[in-house]
DNA sequence: GAAAGAAGTTCGGCAGGCCTAATAATATAT
DNA sequence: ATATATTATTAGGCCTGCCGAACTTCTTTC
């Protein structure tokens, strides 16, 4: 039994750059890497070295490098790491896009994972909540820049009451909006209904988060609507469109 | 000119130990320090002598231990940090006291003063606007338990909005129950309206927050009134009861 | 006031991370 | 094919931060 996975930050950040060069070249050179983390190329041979022995990259002096089945794994953690808190500062906090990157790099080798579920779910809920929403978020903008300032409460409450009710109306009798995930278009949420798909599929829909309640954003749709590349949790997921067929899902208005 | 103030993460600890030690006891003694961040007695010394260097902490070998001036202030600085994190996590994303402590002890050596200010300032929005709050809050309480449960929207806002009326009603014409700040009790926040005292004292308020449109909560009032502690923005600050006077806001209702 | 116990210090060592300078390998251009 | 430029590695150092073990200096107790 294998205790001590823990990587130190420095790995992880090394995981990390090796895992976005890799998604925008082919070839992974020291080179990409100490120009993108800003350090020297020793620091670099070093770093790879360290890995290698974890057996998280395949490396060999003056050879390509390549991020084992593992150190993928491990690079694909800490980038949704990364991208979670990073939406968190941006969509929530409202924090300028560079700074929130900052401070979610390094974030990311400290919070927990239960901690980061709360993120996930806190930001969840606030763009879903009809208390919450983007009319909020521009409230929270609004309250910064006028230190303080409070007012129009309620006729804020009244109109975001006022759309609730409207939502729920031509949500027709019981609930918003319902189609099938495959039906969505790029940039569009939903919270999913129910599985209807069986077997190892819908295991492993489910093992990703995408379980009813989940809210799911709909990121690229291949030109034949297929696959189909989600974010849910954090998780970035490409499904085929058999798949997408099987999630029921209702649409989340803006 | 001195340039780079940067005080490593394990320093600031060590400030933050030793500030919370002068707290509770009279006199700090290295035990105490290792105990609290369970290192060796042989790393506390060591950071004693780093920290001496900097002329943070008044120390020679088998003597007390004192902060300076300056290191006192940094230490404060450490804590309020400390505490505004915590804050966030605990009200906010309602995670348990032991790890929003511990996260927050490691955030606190990473985020800029910008990102801290949001953090306050979205903390004192959520518990201040009508459309958060705590009902808003437990919602999300509820959320994280339910797997994404978003019933009863409209019930909820309709509540908020009632509330709302009820509250500007009770308010009288224009605004919530205004009163002197020093006429608060121990829990009770406000929203500072207007500061009529001049000179120092207005200075040295304002310099710590107390502003327009800044929330105030006040900790402890001493038996005649006089100190009055309070928090603004994360700084704890003793008033003397002339001062509080000079202060006049509007009570938040809870 | 001496001996025992507790607290504090010094020393040497180790691990992680980073650097520069020197050297080696590879890629490219002539 | 050779010279040149680019890229990568090695070697040697520096700094922070931690440790255990040995030693020193209080503090207490009898
Ligand atoms: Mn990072
Ligand atoms: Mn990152
Ligand atoms: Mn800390
Ligand atoms: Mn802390």
């Amino acid at each position: 039994m294998e205790m001590a996975k823990g990587l130190t930050a420095s790995l992880e950040d090394y995981l990390e750059a090796i895992y976005h060069i890799i998604a925008e070249k082919e070839a992974v050179r020291a080179k990409d890497i100490s120009r993108r983390l800003k350090v020297s190329g020793a620091s670099v041979t070093g770093a790879l070295r360290s890995l290698a022995e974890k057996r998280l990259v395949n490396y060999a002096p003056y050879d390509v490098i390549t991020l084992t089945a593992e150190g993928g794994r491990l690079a694909k953690e800490v980038v949704r790491r990364h991208e979670v808190l990073r939406d968190f500062f941006v969509k929530v906090l409202a924090v300028e896009e560079k700074a929130a990157n900052e401070v979610a790099c390094q974030m990311e080798h400290i919070v927990s994972k239960e901690i980061l579920e709360r993120f996930i779910q806190f930001t969840e809920f606030v763009e879903v909540c009809p208390r919450g929403g983007s009319k909020w978020i521009a409230g929270f903008g609004y309250y910064c820049d006028h230190t303080g300032a409070m007012e129009n409460c309620e006729r804020c409450l009244q109109l975001a009451l006022e759309e609730a009710r409207k939502a729920k109306r031509e949500g027709g009798h019981e609930m918003a909006r319902s189609a099938k995930l495959s039906e969505l278009k790029p940039g569009q949420r939903c919270r999913v209904v129910k599985l209807s798909a069986r077997g190892e599929t819908s295991k492993r829909l489910a093992q990703m988060g995408v379980t009813p309640g989940a809210v799911v954003e709909v990121e690229r749709v291949a030109p034949l609507g297929d696959p189909i590349d989600i974010k849910v949790k954090g998780y970035h997921l490409s499904l085929r469109k058999e798949e997408a067929l099987g999630v029921e899902a209702e649409v989340i208005e803006p």
